[in-house]
DNA sequence: CATAATCCTGAGTGATTTGCTCAGAATAAA
DNA sequence: TTTATTCTGAGCAAATCACTCAGGATTATG
């Protein structure tokens, strides 16, 4: 029940951008020296935000990354999604509500990873770059929903 | 951020002897062949309930197992801790509130996983085996805390 | 224009975890 | 005494993780 390194660096590395965002686009590697990740590790994460349209890639020297929009815009829960695939603690609650499980009309646990599911969703779909990199997760006014 | 297959199926089994609390014990083989999970993995799985008090196992012929205690004394956390260790996102949250990441004070997600983690135990906590054998929690009437 | 700094792409790899299986000993009811 | 069960410990193939390696594409800067 573990997130992955990847996720975890996604986050920190967005926060980077965030922390900076509106000057000129960051390198890789000045993200790679400031979180101690390696950088051709980072190169494979952010191939997944971009692609996920969450980052923009600057191509060329003095080129780097910035953020492809407002770090209010962007949720701890779309980056993860972004690397690690849809959030569910298991494959049965995958899909918004339709299955592939074969026992799921007579699955009593079902429910029980349905409700833990959207906890986490919750948790991950409120609170914002541009939350954390304010602090205000420690005095608990992140954005409503 | 994946449940393993041994949290989910343990969940299943005890699920299993829930549903038939005070009569005389279950044999693992016939869990096996109820919820279709092999039984020399069950066995496994067994071995680490057993060793976290959920259940009791009887040997001997016309043995099985049996809950340790009352099935609204059992939750989802109990069972998933008991076979998948402590709840926690990330590693820097696991114990109560030491770590050992040293990056601690500067690490702004850290806040983030904590808040994920609350979340998740406060649904596994909060569901007893009782409420799901109840068909409970599809009405949303599960134990206070 | 040349060069250097960057993003971008794709493949490869050792270590760890997962999801089991196999073999057999210990125990107790029938 | 036989048979049904729990219990114990090892082993193993496949997948996943957490990276590394090699090199091409693009563009600012000198």
């Amino acid at each position: 029940m573990r997130l992955s390194t990847k996720g975890q660096y996604a986050v920190r590395a967005m926060l980077v951008l965030a922390m900076r965002e509106a000057e000129a686009p960051i390198a890789l590697r000045q993200i790679s020296e400031l979180e101690d990740i390696s950088a051709q590790y980072l190169e494979q994460i952010f191939v997944d935000l971009r692609k996920a349209k969450l980052v923009e890639g600057v191509r060329g020297a003095s080129g780097g990354y910035r953020l492809a929009r407002p770090a209010e815009q962007i949720t701890a829960g779309d980056i993860l999604r972004a690397v690690e695939g849809p959030i569910a603690p298991v494959e049965c609650v995958l899909h918004g509500d339709e299955e592939a499980c074969g026992r799921a009309h007579i699955c009593i646990t079902r429910e029980l990873w349905k409700r833990l599911r959207d906890s986490m969703s919750a948790v991950l779909d409120t609170t914002t770059l541009a939350d954390m990199a304010a602090g205000r997760l420690f005095t608990g006014e992140t954005r409503e929903v």
